[in-house]
DNA sequence: CATTGCCCTGACAACGTTGTCCAGGGCCTA
DNA sequence: TAGGCCCTGGACAACGTTGTCAGGGCAATG
């Protein structure tokens, strides 16, 4: 009974731990089997060179007969290289995030690697441990949408060598490759379309102050009014959680004021999503441009400032790639242009 | 300089690879660096018991001021668990796989556990290459998507103690858990519904014959018309790919050919949406039922049968953390309710 | 026929961690 | 004071793979 594929624990001396992957084979085994010697089968498994046609058989049809899979843990024990990368990004359930992390995922399959990922629920203390457990992994590299402002816990990783990349905000306290979409940009071309249309007092309801990309686009808002030589109504400005009550209220607030607004520039998708179904109950037609594209908004008569989430990840993960085949140059900040694409909610006139 | 993380490579004998992790700290380095044995790092590491309040800080400090975090490359070939499960998708892009996906994470992340996801891209061969790729990395499960039909290639990934769960489609020639939503009921609710209100030609356009989910809705389509004595013409059916262009094609068809439809039942979201679009540029009222629910098919008023890829992700990772803590039961198939949600477009009643 | 050189092959160490076992020291009890 | 126990710490092997190196067989060459 010398062939069966591991031997019962054997009587005294020191053990393994117990269950193990429930007795799977081992090139050991393989090699036992086959007659050959264990480098030999890591020869065939691996496909190098030097093993003869009628070795190379042998040792397949042991493999076959035994249901062999090399472990990849031990593998990667040994090469120091995991072939894959870790996404830390804010939810995978929102649809701004599906299409990037499939884009991320594509170019990682493209290298030949896998994709980790987790959502930290916009929680810096989730982001950090998750970004910490994929380092742990040792993945070759991290891509990360912040969700903290301290990314200084990251520092002794990327010296040890795990390239980084922060995608959609910027990292904090840190220097490090960025891809980003023109928030402000795009936020004030949004603004100044409204303007354009006879717009004077226009509300801009976004996330939480915290997060990056709702100061640049409540910046770009200011800046479009500003351009136009108009005042803004503190009241007009309503930042934090996009969580729909508040969005509601937030909505519903600025369109009852003493001087209620004739036209919003809604943060993101969530608040646009909102502020839609809010507008709908309304009486009196109010202006709408929304940051982030939405499907179906083509059928609304949405107008929305779209930024390509695809883009973005993809350019982050090749950006990371380049990164992993060596390139050593000094940190890049990438800014994607917006869209502005005019459906109609954009260029309805002001009411009064 | 006895205490530098990592001599230079010894001048003769055998030397490992190449890159490494940038030469991070070890625990033989944190051992030698805080004077104590390489196995009191690893207790403290690992908050064991049995180590002086003393030493303890001792290691704490030698951690820190190296930087060492632990590789839990090495720990999971040691320990055989990686804490870790996969997911094989059709697309992480499409709204319906985004909150699912998000679903498994939760209680992977409840189970300590992180998640590896993969898109098939609805191709058997990418279905097994990435779940096999899964399978080497020793992932402890598997939850798939199923693209293929023919799973008898994990036969021995199961047998070999990877839990693995099939969510959204069954499993092809082989005996596992499953979690479905009732897309026979909900097809057939469906349409019994436009039934209903008092359409007599009804068209199907669903998704590719090979995959089940459509098969399925098809299925209830047939028997709902069935049930209500009605003929099906040949031409109201059509299965094929969700592109837009072939939906488009499809539903065009239907609405022109010489028994035009008065009514549409929509096999998937993809589907529902370009159906959506074509169906506004009509001058003729054609009702419409979709399965899956759309973000803001409130707003446009699209009836849908609803199913909750949430609770599907869901009850799938609980039942696979189930079998990972011990259970041991015959593998069980549940299948969740779909939900009628009228919103309109399913209520307008015959054009003829 | 002897020698050189190539091609296959296998023995061995090492990757970084954890489980087991043993040794030494301090403390308590008799 | 002696004996025993507990607590702490460390030596060692093992997880399954891959890089290095050395040896044996065989053909080609002088």
């Amino acid at each position: 009974m010398a062939d069966s594929p591991r031997p019962p624990t054997p009587p005294g001396g020191p053990r393994g731990p117990e269950p193990r992957y429930g007795n799977r084979p081992t090139m050991k085994d393989v090699a036992a089997r086959a007659g050959v010697g264990l480098k030999t089968v890591s020869r065939v498994v691996n496909g190098e060179p030097g093993v003869t046609p009628d070795t190379e058989r042998r040792v397949q049809e042991a493999i076959e007969s035994l249901g062999f899979r090399r472990n990849d843990s031990a593998r990667v024990l040994r090469k120091g290289r995991t072939a894959s990368i870790g996404l830390v990004l804010e939810d995978l359930a929102d649809p701004f995030y599906g299409p990037l992390s499939r884009a991320v995922e594509e170019v990682a399959r493209a290298h030949g690697a896998l994709l980790i990922n987790g959502s930290s629920a916009e929680d810096p203390d989730r982001e950090q441990e998750l970004a910490l457990a994929l380092c742990a992994r040792r993945v070759d590299g991290l891509i990360v949408i912040p969700a903290g402002h301290d990314h200084r816990y990251l520092e002794p990783e990327i010296k040890a060598g795990i390239a980084t990349v922060f995608v959609d905000r910027p990292p904090g306290r840190i220097d490090a490759d960025v891809v980003l979409s023109d928030s402000f940009g795009g936020a004030r071309a949004g603004v100044a379309h409204l303007i354009a249309h006879g717009h004077r007092r226009i509300a801009f309801i976004g996330d939480q102050p915290r997060i990056h990309t709702a100061v640049e686009r409540l910046r770009g808002y200011r800046v479009a009014m500003e351009d136009a030589g108009l005042e803004i109504d503190d009241s007009w400005v309503a930042l934090g959680s996009t969580a729909p009550e508040r969005v509601q209220k937030a909505v519903t607030a600025v369109l009852s004021g003493p001087e209620p607004v004739t036209a919003i520039f809604a943060g993101n998708n969530r608040v646009t999503v909102t502020a839609v179904r809010v507008l709908a109950g309304q009486d009196r037609r109010v202006a709408l441009v929304g940051f982030d594209d939405i499907e179906l908004a083509d059928l609304l008569g949405i107008t929305v400032i779209a930024q390509d989430a695809a883009t973005l990840g993809r350019t982050a993960a090749e950006r990371l790639f380049r990164r992993l085949d060596g390139a050593n140059d000094e940190p890049t900040q990438v800014a994607l242009e917006t869209v502005l694409i005019p459906r109609g909610s954009g260029e309805i006139p002001p009411s009064d």
